[in-house]
DNA sequence: AGCACGCCGACT
DNA sequence: GTCGGCGTGCTC
């Protein structure tokens, strides 16, 4: 054994779905686990992390090949390496997939240079203006200014600085980097708080100083100000020197929530999410990395961030079904948000007005703890629910709008206070019906009806996208003008809004008419300035705004969510009436809410109407327990899916033969997917449920590993499945 | 995930 | 006789 020839060996993970680490010969100072490096694969330069753990002495030696390059990037610590393990190991992914999603940012090139002008040395060949020298006059010698800095210090347009650095008058110089995010002040503008947020606020600031982990379920009505109380956790993790993030469900509402953290802390967190662009990424990955991002905002993907010494994770909307991812690694960012915290050694918070079964059940279990705001903050009241029932209340014929709520939306507006419609449907109805033949227009690609979009002229599939024009005749039986628009989506709704008050100013808000986050900001800022009368939207309505002037909330189609009778559809529609409803009343003016329904009496509007959400949670918690339904047992889902039918029937009866059995196990399935053809792919699935005592990793490992999956089959696995689509 | 190798159809 | 289809296998 010769000892120089014998260096070290180092396991590497690759943004890849392999099955672990692969080695590589460690460079001479051999680099720790964390470190960001360069390595070939395959012909190709790729980068990878080192790893923990004893390499895989199976590779011999002369297959090895040697690390190129020890990447000069802020390693991943070691909390955020066992949390992709962790993931990798609960999910089922390979720990490259989930290696993957972390990584998801060009790191390898280097530390962009930002490129501003210098003032040239040599002789202008361009005519001296007054714009010219203003431009020169704004440069100090030594300070690089980027293209639209220069504009702005001089008062001149872009394109002056350009022509100035064509002709030769400017120098490109790459501009220093600087402190581009400033650390949040936690003493910037502390809140008046009542006295049951000041007591939740301590609590919170005791679990940030105790830096271990620790869960806490931060209950409170809508408009209980529970955001204020958790900024004062983020305020001592600030003080404590450490690093906060917060999920946040969905970009909509960050508007409002970035004005309100501006406020407190008097400067923007760094965010993240899908829309933030390529360069922006890199730096605030560096910077979360290298700990000078001190508050990361974001959504799901924000928990894979390289934290340096996270101290604190707030989920907001913890209860959202937003929060699980459906493609790729199929996660929920809820539960792993407890993990990233557990293993970062910090305490979480989960944050809802209405708490799902799970954390409720892990409240009262014990594991987790519980902060309840009870009162609206500032004297406001939680509006009146009532139900309108269509059985004995009925809208004309053709119409959706009950006389009971038309007559209260006219009201509201005569006294000059906004009401609001919501309806979590898109477009202008579900279904298209030739009355001749009786033929329903479907999407060529999944199981799924087509929905007319009136004002895009169009029917829309929205499950994968397909657009057609709307048929002249029945594609069935060519009958011309047979066809027929079936139930409302919001444009029916806004079409007979309008006939019904035509002096209202109405404004609708749906994913289709909010075209960016900007679009729904600026909406927001015209309902809260009084410049709309009526909001008609979907389920974007429904989250964290504020409008003071809202009183009047109708609620078009209370039964929607019920309908596709899945394990959490009245856990769902509860949570989304409820926070729909929580926006009327939010200042001094009594807020009150109409639900229009074919079933009153249904445990839902029960519990919506008296705002007894607990007791209603202890029904559900009842019904689900003796059959070890979630969270009383766990649930895996297997999801077969080939662009041909066989082939998915094959593998999925494969799986079936093959599924594990054993007490307190059971496998359902497989079946066709409700949504039985999705985007051209025939999907199967399968249920694997278990008491809480089994442990379905397992279970699920022995299962996929004695049934091979064929190329033109693809096999997800959802663990926690939320979705049964 | 890429990318190369490998075995069967319509073109210069 | 070749260019090229994407099925199978490998990457430390």
């Amino acid at each position: 054994m010769t000892g120089e020839g014998r260096k070290g060996r180092v396991r590497v993970l690759l943004p890849y779905p392999f099955a672990g680490p692969f080695d590589y010969r460690a460079p001479d100072p051999a680099p720790a686990p964390g470190a960001l490096v360069l390595v070939p694969l395959n012909g190709r330069r790729e980068i990878g992390v080192v790893w923990d753990g004893a390499p895989d002495t199976a590779i011999a030696e002369r297959r090895l090949k040697a690390v190129l390059a020890v990447l000069d990037a802020p390693p991943l610590a070691a909390p955020m390496r066992r949390f992709i393990d962790w993931v990798a190991a609960y999910t089922l992914a390979a720990p490259g997939e989930v290696l993957a999603m972390a990584l998801r940012v060009n790191a390898l090139q280097a530390p962009p240079p930002a490129m501003g002008w210098l003032a040239a040395a040599g002789e202008p060949k361009l005519r001296p203006t007054p714009q010219r020298a203003r431009v020169l006059a704004a440069l100090a010698p030594g300070t690089p200014l980027s293209t639209a800095d220069l504009a702005r210090a001089a008062g001149v347009s872009a394109g002056v600085v350009r022509g100035m650095a064509d002709g030769g008058w400017l120098t490109p110089a790459p501009v220093p980097g600087g402190p581009r995010f400033v650390s949040p002040d936690p003493a910037h503008a502390p809140p008046l708080l009542s006295p049951g947020q000041a007591a939740a606020a301590a609590a919170l600031r005791a679990a940030v100083a105790a830096r271990a982990f620790t869960v806490t379920l931060l209950e409170g009505v809508t408009g209980s100000g529970k955001t204020e109380v958790y900024f004062e956790a983020i305020a001592a993790c600030l003080t404590a020197g450490r690093q906060a993030l917060v999920l946040l469900p969905e970009i909509a509402l960050s508007a409002q929530w970035l004005d309100r953290f501006l406020a407190r802390f008097g400067t923007a967190p760094a965010v993240w999410h899908s829309e933030v662009g390529p360069r922006q990424r890199r730096e605030t990955w560096r910077a979360v990395a290298d700990g000078s991002a001190r508050v990361v905002v974001g959504a799901r993907s924000a928990l894979f961030l390289p934290f340096a010494d996270l101290g604190l994770v707030v989920v907001d909307e913890e209860h959202e079904t937003a929060f699980k991812q459906e493609e790729g690694v199929i996660y929920h960012a809820r539960d792993m948000a407890v993990v990233r915290a557990r293993l970062a050694e910090a305490p979480s918070v989960l944050v809802s007005a209405t708490p799902s079964l799970e954390t409720v059940a892990n409240v009262e279990a014990g594991r987790y703890g519980h902060l309840v705001l009870a009162a609206r903050h500032g004297g406001a009241v939680l509006p009146a629910v009532a139900a309108i029932d269509l059985r004995a209340d009925a809208p004309e014929r053709g119409r959706f709008l009950a006389p009971a709520l038309v007559d209260a939306v006219r009201a509201t507006l005569a006294r000059g206070e906004q009401a609001m419609l919501f309806l979590n449907r898109r477009g202008y109805a579900p279904l298209t019906l030739c009355r001749t033949c009786g033929h329903r227009l479907g999407c060529p690609n999944c199981t799924a009806w087509l929905v007319e979009h009136r004002l895009r002229r169009s029917l829309v599939c929205h499950h994968c996208g397909h657009t057609a024009p709307i048929p002249p005749a029945c594609p069935a039986c060519g009958a011309a003008g047979s066809l027929a628009a079936i139930g409302p989506g919001v444009e029916r709704i806004t079409e007979e809004a309008a006939s019904a008050f035509p002096a209202a100013r109405i404004t609708v808000m749906t994913s289709d008419t909010l075209i960016g986050p900007g679009a729904a900001a600026a909406a927001a800022r015209a309902i809260a300035v009084g410049d709309v009368d009526l909001i008609i939207g979907t389920q974007i309505i429904a989250k964290g705004w504020h409008f003071p002037a809202l009183t009047l909330v109708g609620v078009v189609d209370a039964d929607l969510g019920l309908a596709g009778g899945d394990l959490r559809a009245a856990e769902r529609t509860v949570q989304l009436l409820h926070q729909v409803a929580g926006r009327a009343g939010r200042a001094a003016a009594p807020g009150r809410v109409l639900l229009q329904t074919y079933a009153p009496e249904h445990p839902v509007m029960q519990a919506l109407v008296s705002g007894d959400l607990a007791r209603f949670l202890s029904q559900e918690a009842a019904a689900r327990r003796p059959g070890h339904w979630p969270p009383f047992g766990r649930l895996a889902a297997l999801i077969v899916s080939a662009e041909e039918p066989a082939a998915a029937d094959a593998l999925a009866a494969a799986l079936g033969r093959a599924a594990p059995h054993g007490p307190g196990i059971t496998v359902l399935g497989p079946a066709p997917a409700p949504l039985a053809v999705l985007r051209g792919w025939h999907r199967r699935r399968l249920l694997l449920k278990t008491d809480r005592t089994v442990a379905v990793q397992p279970l699920l490992r022995a299962w996929l590993a004695a049934v091979p999956v064929p190329r033109a089959v693809r096999l997800a696995v959802d663990v926690d499945p939320v979705s049964f689509l």
